[in-house]
DNA sequence: CTAATTCTGTGACATTGATCACAGCTGGTT
DNA sequence: AACCAGCTGTGATCAATGTCACAGAATTAG
């Protein structure tokens, strides 16, 4: 797949003509990073723009004492790195590659003239962040409001939009992050995690199969947690 | 003040002409709310764009059973609305007057024609979603990670950074809110937060009188909590 | 195929902080 | 000035969940 096709998925372009995509993919730059590592780091300056092509990412915060929040997962057709060149702040989480991974990069000017010259792209993202505030506003309601049963649901819902695939009426979601993952997630522990999966498995709303997690009914599941 | 002068004052709005200031503020309708009385409703659809050019509100959502999280306090020239309008989503918050305020209104037509026109306002509104993210992000961190000390140290920081005067090094919030709201950002219960309020107050951190608070020490007091 | 590493399940225990209950303040109103 | 509503302080209790410890599975590497 050409990176003119790559970018033809990824949303905030997808009002471009060929010509215009072309141009901006012969800007981009690509790269690939192995499992576990290191894309950005918190702290440092923000000068990329990155969209993904391949493989999962996972955005996250580290507290002083290593403890580690996830607060997105990201997959093919997403992008990173926005939010610094949009308000020149440093970079505010650490980007790592969940597993192998490949990404297209622009840099910060070539980002700010495609915004510039193109004010479809500029509306596009923002309707983007919107959505991302939402989702952020979200989490905070429920991990201000839920108990650890409810705040994994609702990240089982959350995984499941990302990564999971309909099939009759239930979804399912293959390659389930590990438990440590989940709880980095939901915000609780990953004991809590193993107990609460077996709990929604005895009450029949899920089913494990090896790496693989299956919801029964997601409507209904949706609303017993959201 | 007239409106083109409140305006200028919003961040997005900054750098237009005085003429298309006044056009846009010929579109804008005044409206005023009593304390207590709800601006939008959470579910309904989202149609209007807001600005406030006197008083203060709350960003909230609600749980099912009635506990609220309040997502944000806003004040004088602060904005909000525009998520609806942008990606066409219902409402997902209510915002309710904090006390005696006025706001001006703007259609979502007129809005929309308004980032189409000019597309420094819509990269300035990029700028200000970013922000609004970067805070969201850091709220989940410290929902996530955080005792409810800390919780209540980094909501007293937020306010002092919303609300409050910096006078010779130590930063004093007048009007601060009640300890139910105070609650309701941090993620905690209003008990926790009078206790806490007091364990501060002991350890010299900060002093309270009357219906104000006073941080002795700005800087240290972000590096204890943040 | 085996070993080694990493992940998961589960009991026991400790701790935080929510909740309840109620008394004491405070500030706004007539 | 007195009243009332609504905010605040504080003790007692208890449930939820974090933490620790370790055994058993499962996945990966050699």
């Amino acid at each position: 797949m050409s990176k003119t096709d790559h970018l033809r998925n990824v949303p905030i372009f997808t009002d471009l003509t060929d010509s215009d995509l072309t141009k901006i993919a012969s800007n981009m730059v690509p790269r690939v990073y192995e499992k576990g590592q290191m894309i950005l780091l918190e702290e440092s300056m923000g000068e990329t723009f990155f969209i993904i092509t391949q493989g999962a990412v996972k955005v996250t915060r580290l507290s002083a004492d290593g403890r580690e929040v996830i607060l997105a997962m990201l997959g093919e057709s997403d992008f990173f790195g926005e939010m610094s060149l949009l308000d020149g702040e440093g970079r505010s989480a650490n980007i790592v590659a969940n597993e192998y991974a490949k990404v297209l990069t622009l840099s910060r000017s070539d980002f700010l003239d495609c915004l510039e010259s193109y004010p479809k792209i500029a509306i596009a993202l923002l309707e983007e962040l919107a959505i991302r505030l939402r989702k952020s506003d979200q989490q905070i309601e429920s991990l201000s409001l839920s108990d650890s049963e409810h705040r994994i649901g609702i990240t089982l819902i959350r995984l499941a939009g990302e990564l999971g695939t309909i099939k009759q009426g239930h979804v399912t979601v293959k390659n389930l992050p590990y438990q440590q993952d989940i709880a980095n997630m939901a915000g609780t522990s990953r004991e809590t995690v193993s107990r609460t999966l077996k709990l929604l498995e005895d009450k029949k709303l899920v089913r494990r199969k090896n790496r693989n997690l299956t919801i029964y009914n997601f409507d209904a599941f949706r609303r017993v947690f959201a």
